[in-house]
This record gives C-alpha cells, structure tokens and sequence, in this order.
DNA sequence: ACCGTCGGCGCC
DNA sequence: AAAGGGCGCCGACGGT
C-alpha cells in the first residue's frame, strides 16, 4: 500500500509538502502542493487508495473536509505515537525508550498548559513526520504483537477520521422539539430569572422545610436548611436525600432533576451549541486512558435521556441507532476465553443468559454481579454474588483480577490489542515506599493500601474497558467502509452505541450494514470466538424513540 | 474579575 | 472500618 505522507512545507506557509513512501517509510518521491490545490490533490490520489499519513488528524482533515473531500485511510502520528510508546508489546523499541518529544505534547489547539520558554532553543523541535513514523513502523514491525498492534493503530486512525467527520456533519437537532420538552418540564423560557415551575418547586421546599430564605442552589445553605428541619444527611446528594420520608424530599428531588436540566442543557445551552439544526460536539478521539473517546464541549456524552427527542431526522431521513448490548461482559468473555461465559453470551440477554446457566437467581443479580466484577465491587450486593460468579465464570474472573492484582503491585495492565495503562504517579510509588519502609506507621501502611485497592481497580476496568473500546472503534471503522456505498453519515458514537443519519428508503439497509459491522468487529478482535456481540437497532424518526 | 477545586449528577 | 471503573459540565465557593 503507497503511505502519502503531508506534512509543512518549511519554505512557506502557502504549500504542504506531500511524500510517497514505501511500506517501512523509505522516501520515494516528494512533491510540493500548494495549499489551494491540496484537496483537489488529495482527491485525485485517493483513486490509488493510500494510507495518508500526517502529524495530527483533526488539524489536517477538517479543511479537506469543507473542501467536500474524505479520505478512506490514514496514520495519525500523534495519536498512534501515544499507543506505541507506552504499548507493553513495544516496550524494547527505540520509540519506547528514547526522551519524551514534542509527540507526547498535549494536543496541538489545545490550552497550552505551560508557558513558552523565552529562549528559542528550548522550544519542542519541529515534528519531524517521517522520521516519527519509521519509529512507529519499526517498533510495532519488532514487537511481540505486530498483528494487534497494527490493527490497534488502524482502528484509533479511522477513529480519528469518523470523529472529524462526525463534527463536520453535526448531529441533527430540532431546536424547536427541544424548546417544546423544555417548556413541558420547566415552564416557558423566562426573560430573566427561573422558570416558573422551578421556582414553584422552590417555594415549595423552603415551605416545607419553614426556611422562607433558602437558597436551593448553595449546598451549603441546603445542608445546613435540611439539618434545621431534622433531616440526620451528611450531604445534599440524591441519594441520600431519596430514602428519606419526609414532605419536602419529593419537591427537592424534583427541584434538583429540573435545576441540573436547566443548566446543562436549558435554552442557553441550546444557543450555544445548536447552530442552523445541527449540534456539534467536538469528538477528542483517544482522549479517555482506556481509548474511549472523550469531547470538549456541549458534553455530548451526557446528553439526558430527558431532551433526546430533540435528537430529530432531517425529513425524509431517519435515524439508524444501535447499541451493543451488554458490551463489556461480552468482551470479557471473548477474551478470557471463557467458555462458560461465552456460552451465557449467545443469549441475546446475557444477563439473562447467566441466569438460565444457573449462576444466579434473577436478572438483577446477574447484572450487578458482573458490573461488580468489572468494576471491583467489594461490598454490597454484588460483592456477595462474586463467589457464584466465580465458580461459574472461572477464567473471566480470574483475568479481571490478575488485572486488579497488578494494579495493586503498580504493574501497567494492557488491553486485547496492546493498549496499555498509564504507570501510577510518583505519589503513588512514594507511598507504597514509605509503607514497606522500616518503622512505617500504621497510617502508612493503610494509606498505601487504599492506594494499591484503587489503583487495581482502575487497572481491573481498564482492561475491559480499553478492550471494548478497540471493538467499538473496529465496529464503526467497518460500518463506515460499508456507509460508502450510501448517502448516509455516522452522526453519533457513545461507547457502545452509534448513531447514522440516513435517507428513509436507504435506512434499512444502513441497520444491516451495522449488524454486518458488529459481526466483523467481533471477528477482527478475537478470531472465531463462540461469543455474540449482540445489538440492538432501531429505526426511529427521533433518538427517544429507540430502546 | 479571575482561577482552581469540589460537590453533585448526567452518560456509558 | 470501609472498600464501584471511566468521563464532562455546572454552579458555588474560597482564594488572590
């Protein structure tokens, strides 16, 4: 395959510099573009189908993309940069061991955190492009997993492309379906103030409590109201407040749920993220340790259920959303290799698949139980189930803990591809240190634990975590090859769940195209495992409409 | 006026 | 004795 590398062109500011290279990176040919004819450039050679290669994709992909030119393939160099270096299965390679760079640099646009030294000479170097990338090809080429790590880099690269396209075409919105919902549930937008059926709420509570004065929104002033009026709560949170029986715990729940509504995602929310009907996020891809995405901006991942109607299809056009279900427990099951597991995992409910296999009684209990062990809950209810779990699941349990244990040690843990976890912070070590110091305090010794328990609880979920992240980037890598050949775009993507806004009579063949892409993730990732991905696809006019 | 931290809560 | 992972965002708060 030709690698099309673009880089600056150090001689102006008008030109991009574009080099051919072969598989390993060796120069074949270099020519000189200028910047007005580059996306006419690019969309010539993509007929050849090369892998484009530049520094940073959400930096060099955007223009291309207003110039009505995509790409199918490329390397982003800063985010596979971040992959290889700290990957367990490169860890010999010169890239791994050699001095932090400007490569590990903070993403270029982004708050500059530390000031500029005056001196220019210790300003990060220019990015040397092909020399970064021969690194990366020589490292993943000498490592113990090529064939995962390639796939890795491929999959975090489309990730790169699907989110620049993703910001490009917005997610359709209905400015008006959201002022509807809003006006349901708070009352018409006010001129200044609260809405009406907030401050009603309001009234009610302080009347409830005697507290004329209170001011809802300082927790400090509610904690101190709720104290006053016999409430035995050490916070003002949800759900301590829930469980207790008294006449102002319903207004103030209610208060609470409306008030959040309001500021998160009320009308000046509406102003200044939804422009001409699209609302556009910007997707950081790779911006999660475990390889989740993450977004600056509009917090597109928690979009509450409560305005998802305000999620519409253009008319004409319908909305293709599906989610894996049960993702997780499924990747856990996939690669452990646990039969057992992967046998409960052929139900389309693994939860219920558990339940049928005879390890627990009802679904509830399959599902907090297999959270727990993901997550590593050691008390409450799931803790309690673990021992079930346990002997039923033997080998999924034991690699979530092996994982856990490693955290505890303060070993880095690696996902199914080679993802691996960042190593725990100086802070950490020091206190682990001072704990199996001679003469250590008590204190010590228990500061340390609590350290160790954390951190191979983070370790514990970022095995599964990062695992189903690579099969939820494979998943919409693929499902954005087989959206070619529709008029259709991937609008959305939340973990384990994305979202194609498409024309109507080409809908059900987009929810096709996204089972097939399901499939073939499953296989890219782990062969021919016994496990399903199960999904869940609906055509809807409107995001509430699915589940 | 501005900035960093924290409680609280939305999503997976 | 207590012991649930990963995020982003908002307003309040306390400091300067």
């Amino acid at each position: 395959m030709t690698l099309l590398l673009l880089l600056d062109d150090a001689t102006s500011a008008d030109a991009v510099v574009m080099q051919e290279l072969t598989d390993e990176g060796a120069l074949v040919a270099t020519e000189t573009v200028l910047v007005a004819n580059l996306a006419q450039t690019v969309r010539d050679r993509e007929a050849d189908q090369p892998r484009w290669v530049w520094d940073d994709t959400s930096r060099r992909y955007p223009a291309l993309l207003d110039a009505g030119v995509r790409v199918q393939r490329c390397h982003d160099l800063r985010l596979c940069h971040a992959i290889v270096r700290r990957s367990i299965y490169a860890r010999g390679s010169e890239l791994a061991q050699g001095p932090t760079t400007a490569w590990d640099g903070p993403r270029p646009g982004a708050p500059e955190p530390v000031e500029v030294s005056l001196f220019d000479e210790e300003r990060p170097q220019t990015l040397d492009c092909a020399d970064e990338l021969r690194r990366q090809l020589a490292a993943v080429a000498a490592s113990d997993e090529p064939g995962r790590l390639r796939l890795l880099l491929a999959a975090e690269s489309t990730g790169a492309l699907i989110a620049a396209e993703m910001n490009h075409v917005g997610v359709p919105w209905s400015v008006a379906a959201h002022d509807r919902i809003l006006t349901e549930m708070l009352g018409p937008r006010p001129r200044n103030g609260r809405p009406a059926k907030l401050e009603a709420l309001a009234e009610e509570v302080r009347e409830a409590l005697a507290q004329p004065n209170l001011n809802l929104d300082s927790q400090q002033d509610l904690l101190r109201g709720l104290r006053a009026a016999g409430y035995d709560v050490e916070s003002t949170s949800r759900w301590e407040i829930k469980d207790i029986d008294l006449p102002a715990t319903e207004p103030l729940l209610a208060y609470k749920k409306l008030a959040r509504l309001l500021s998160s995602n009320g009308w000046a929310w509406m102003d200044t993220w939804v422009h001409r009907g699209r609302f556009r996020p910007d997707c950081v891809p790779g911006g999660v340790v475990t390889g989740r995405w993450a977004t600056s901006g509009g917090g597109a991942l928690q979009l509450p259920a409560s305005i998802r109607g305000a999620v519409r299809a253009d008319d004409g056009w319908k909305l293709v959303v599906a989610d894996a279900a049960q993702l997780e427990p499924r990747v856990l099951a996939a690669m452990s290799g646990d039969t057992a597991m992967a046998a409960a995992g052929r139900h389309a409910d693994l939860y219920q698949g558990v339940v049928d296999a005879g390890i627990v009684e009802t679904r509830a209990q399959a599902k907090v139980a297999m959270l727990g062990a993901i997550y590593g809950a050691t008390t409450g209810p799931s803790a309690v189930l673990m021992p079930r779990l346990t002997q039923g699941f033997p080998r999924a349990v034991a690699l979530v803990e092996a994982a856990a244990r490693a955290g505890e040690r303060g070993d880095v843990v690696a996902t199914w591809l080679g993802r691996t976890s960042p190593a725990p912070d100086a802070a950490w070590r020091d206190a682990l240190a001072a704990a199996s110091a001679e003469g250590a305090g008590a204190d010590d010794v228990r500061a340390a634990r609590r350290r160790g328990r954390d951190w191979g609880r983070f370790t514990r979920n970022f095995v599964v975590q990062g695992t189903a992240a690579e099969w939820a980037l494979c998943w919409m890598a693929s499902l954005r090859r087989r959206l070619r050949e529709h008029d259709a775009h991937l609008v959305f993507f939340l973990h384990d769940e994305v979202m194609v806004h498409a024309p109507a009579d080409e809908a059900d063949a987009v929810a096709e195209a996204v089972r097939e892409a399901a499939l073939e993730a499953g296989h890219l990732l782990f062969g021919d495992t016994p496990v399903d991905f199960a999904l869940n696809v609906a055509v809807v006019d409107s995001y509430d409409q699915a589940k």
